[in-house]
DNA sequence: TTGAAAGCGCTAACAG
DNA sequence: CTGTTAGCGCTTTCAA
């Protein structure tokens, strides 16, 4: 049986049926062999038939890198997520790996582990690789974007996701953080809290920029004032860090009643310590999170948090990207997207409501 | 300047600096380039410096398609993961990206989302992608492994890691669930747990069964008596599936004292629900999980698990595959390995410690 | 309707 | 030390 396998399915011992072998024991040439099977319409229908059932029945595979080398095109999409394991990335490769699929795609996964020079060395090999196109999610410690810009001018697809860089020139999909944080602050606002601290990390990427502000504007625009002592910027963003720093806080400003933090590992952290100095949640102090992790829903109380939609932005992304790759097969201009997706307010047991 | 970046770097718009161009530039023949950029030993050592200095200047990366194409090596390893959602595999992901990374390797990731189906079709994608070497954990409703060994026996390295089919011909790297498992009751039976439930899953991954089967001997092996009602086999493996059976449970035993849940989501279900109906944790029912999720730190009581060490595991399988995909390439044959990794129980608050 | 041939970019054996 | 050549498997144009 064994043995049998061995050559009816390959004929040597490296498993690769050819359009040559195929031609020779049909008594066809190449070309004809590689039309029929792509249903060329100057091919008779009985070769084509016979070319078919050949190929079914000796299982051909097309070698990917001939077509590749010949048909300049790889079908690999190169995809660079900061960190797997966050809940909210993970979902984002669900998007695209499902999206990738759908269309004929297979993605390269690299993790830059939110070092810029990962993400640099990373870039370099997936245009080593020659793929299509390259969706990326920035590190927080990418500051200089010119890799991402070389990569653009070359000609290469690209489309940034979440962690973006406004200026640089390409599509994007990106939520809306600002307004998120404004609408996660004025629930706790519209819950009564007075005195509404904020937890940021200590870098740059817009996502931090954007989820401040819009903490900012909305304690300016309700009857509270905005005070910069409020505003904890940790070196990190884990839940130890949110653990750390919910005393600190606490000591500097005994009537902190909210906390909205960036992300909701360090709301855990918060909450956490919070409970541990006997203070209520949310009744003495309220807290919100950000990305919906799934760990919001197994803490006591279950944390209110901000969702954003990973799954949805991972399939957005890539059809971004699926658009540009067509257009420059197809040599066709193309104006570059930003798309914007909704966040929702998921209200659970860390805060009140009135 | 952007177009002197076009010409300098490419000539051509598609930016592929290839051998000939260099040889042309440096009025040299394509093979004396190519072995150059090689260091063979047959070149001089001033035409070696010449050619780097132009191919360092012009940006030259070999075309990947042709190396492949010639070389019948793509540098490129498939990983299936049936769920990226879950910490484990996250970080099963991120062992592989790295050891990839440091072979020169890269990876391609599918997701089977544990649907059998899925998972022979992937298996075939990867297959056209010529991959050099595939990583698998079943997906769990794979009862049937034709697709497995069809690919082995074409020759291609296969390493299966975490849900494994024991008679398949290949390596693996697995954990000793049953040890793990054996460990886990073990504790709860000296934290002197009188009637202990096992909350399992429907299917027969071999993961299901080990840790059941481990549950059962650390029952046998005590002074309690195994009883069959206290295994509870549920549809599926969410927190909503753990959430439900804990009343249920309550209900048919009202004296239970402590649970081994097959894995940490299901315990963090199970831990609510028992929390609501007033029974206290670890007083009244001690509560162990399996996986050692992240949520495991921040639900009240934090729950004792069974750490699995899934970067470490995803390591060892990508180092496995590599060892076969290199006596593959030399011809050597090679006995194929099982690696086991030891597991560690984490003792928190979900456990009583006498 | 089919075949022949060129060529994608690279490697490696062989010749000079 | 360098050049020539064949060929990996496929696509596609052109000729028959």
């Amino acid at each position: 049986m064994y043995v049998i396998l061995i050559f009816d399915l390959c004929g040597n011992y490296t498993n690769s049926m050819t359009l040559k072998k195929i031609a020779d024991k049909l008594g066809l040439s190449i070309g004809t062999v590689s039309k029929a099977l792509k249903d060329y319409p100057d091919i008779s229908e009985n070769t084509k038939k016979r070319v078919l059932t050949l190929a079914e029945e000796l299982h051909y595979r097309p070698n990917s890198f001939a077509q590749s080398l010949r048909n300049n095109e790889s079908k690999v999409v190169g995809l660079i997520i900061p960190e797997i394991t966050h809940d909210f990335f993970a979902k984002v490769i669900h998007g695209v790996v499902d999206a990738a699929k759908e269309n004929g795609y297979v993605i390269i996964l690299l993790q830059s582990d939110d070092f810029y020079e990962n993400e640099k060395e990373q870039l370099d090999l997936l245009l080593d690789k020659n793929v299509d196109g390259i969706l990326i999610s920035l590190s927080n410690t990418t500051t200089n974007v010119n890799h991402i810009k070389e990569v653009i001018d070359r000609g290469i697809p690209v489309v940034l996701y979440d962690k973006i860089f406004k200026l640089l020139d390409c599509s994007k999909v990106i939520v809306n953080d600002r307004k998120a944080a404004y609408n996660a602050t004025s629930h706790l606002i519209r819950g009564g809290c007075k005195k509404i601290a904020h937890i940021r990390g200590n870098l740059d990427p817009q996502t931090t920029i954007d989820r401040f502000l819009g903490y900012k504007a909305a304690i300016e625009d309700s009857d509270l004032e905005y005070d910069e002592s409020l505003v904890y910027t940790i070196d990190g963003l884990s839940f130890e860090n949110g653990y750390q720093v919910a005393e600190q806080m606490m000591k500097d400003h005994k009537d902190i009643d909210g906390v909205f933090a960036f992300t909701d590992i360090i709301a855990a952290g918060v909450l956490m310590r919070l409970k541990e100095l006997q203070i209520a949640i949310p009744s003495q102090v309220s807290i919100v999170g950000f990305s919906n992790w799934f760990l919001t829903n197994v803490t006591t109380p279950k944390l209110t948090t901000v969702d954003q939609p990973g799954y949805e932005m991972g399939r957005k992304a890539f059809e971004l990207l699926l658009k540009e790759m067509k257009a420059k097969k197809e040599m066709i201009s193309h104006t570059k997207e930003i798309v914007e997706l909704s966040t929702n307010l998921i209200i659970r047991d860390s805060t009140k409501v009135v």
